[in-house]
DNA sequence: AACGCGGGGTA
DNA sequence: TACCCAGCGTT
């Protein structure tokens, strides 16, 4: 954030009393994950859209095979969707391997094929946030800026102010904290703080910070629920619209497929509802329609 | 600010 | 069951 950004004294000490704790306990928190370190700004960006709201062990294996697939922005970029979203097998949110694809063609259009470097440019990109800009910044570009993401925003909330922060908060904490040098070691130590112990359900007992915790010193209720940048409850999964647009994708990652096949296959969903669910994704450009078939992907002339 | 969006793991 | 997960885009 802007340097010079005034804090509360309190939190002032706070910050000044956690950053060298974490710097310490970094060897303690370290994971040892395939996209850290891998020097690659590609490899580091698909790995950081597959975590969107992903567990990392969920994404481990999916992303050796997708960047086996696509190793850089242009393999990617001239693959056909309907590839992409197959290699995305598994990982679920099928709009971010679309975003992605989109991504992989704005490099090779705009950026010479490379990642962008600068957190506007990366900004820019389809499916990339806040959060995602400032990961690919820091992990693939050593650049100084803070990420903040749900494992972040429970650290601030509980170690450093006990109380729910603001998005303004929150992210000026998170750049307060940041040390002067070392950046993206630091942020990988507070993903690493969050995702181990500073969990949703947290470890307090074994966590290597504790002794500069706030929370942990005043107690009361735990003030990461409602702070700034944590995940909130998801409506039920089983019957949602989600269940059966993943049924959809999943059938027609197989082949195309009629209306009337897709209604015969998912016998139990009434048929103006999955008229509106594949009016969504033929909507959000995951399928197209071909003549009386539906296909995964953009329709294209069979090519010779 | 609130909502929709996959699907597997865990308590 | 219900909650959670290295969020983003739309309304």
């Amino acid at each position: 954030m802007t340097p010079g950004v005034r804090l509360d004294a309190d939190l002032e000490v706070a910050v000044s009393t956690l950053r060298p704790a974490l710097v310490r306990a970094r060897g303690r928190l370290r994971r040892d994950l395939p996209w850290i370190g891998v020097g690659d700004p590609w490899a580091v960006y698909v790995a950081e859209v597959m975590l969107q709201q992903t567990s990392t062990a969920r994404v481990l294996e999916p992303w050796r095979r997708f960047l086996d697939l696509f190793p850089t922005p242009a393999a990617c970029a001239g693959a056909g969707l309907d590839e992409v979203l197959r290699a995305w097998r598994g990982l679920g949110y099928p709009r971010r391997a679309k975003a992605l694809h989109d991504a992989a063609r704005l490099m090779v259009e705009r950026h010479e094929g490379r990642v962008p470097s600068s957190v506007p440019d990366l900004l820019a990109l389809p499916g990339v946030g806040s959060y995602t800009a400032h990961a690919v910044a820091s992990f693939a570009f050593g650049e100084r800026v803070a990420v903040l993401d749900t494992n972040v925003g429970r650290v601030l909330a509980r170690a450093l102010a006990n109380r729910a922060l603001t998005p303004r908060e929150a992210r000026d904490l998170a750049a307060a904290l940041l040390p002067r040098r070392g950046a993206a070691a630091f942020n990988q130590s507070l993903l690493d703080l969050g995702a181990q112990f500073c969990t949703a359900t947290p470890r307090c007992g074994t966590c290597p910070v504790a002794r500069c915790c706030r929370w942990r010193r005043d107690g009361g209720e735990d003030p990461a629920p409602r702070s700034a940048a944590v995940s909130r409850p998801q409506g039920s999964f089983a019957g949602s619209d989600r269940q059966i647009r993943g049924r959809l994708l999943r059938l027609l990652e197989e082949a195309a497929r009629t209306r009337g096949d897709l209604h015969r296959e998912l016998g139990d969903v009434d048929a103006a509802r999955l008229e509106r669910l594949l009016e969504g994704l033929v909507g959000e450009g995951l399928v197209s329609v071909l003549g009386s078939r539906l296909v995964l992907g953009t329709a294209r002339r069979p090519s010779r």
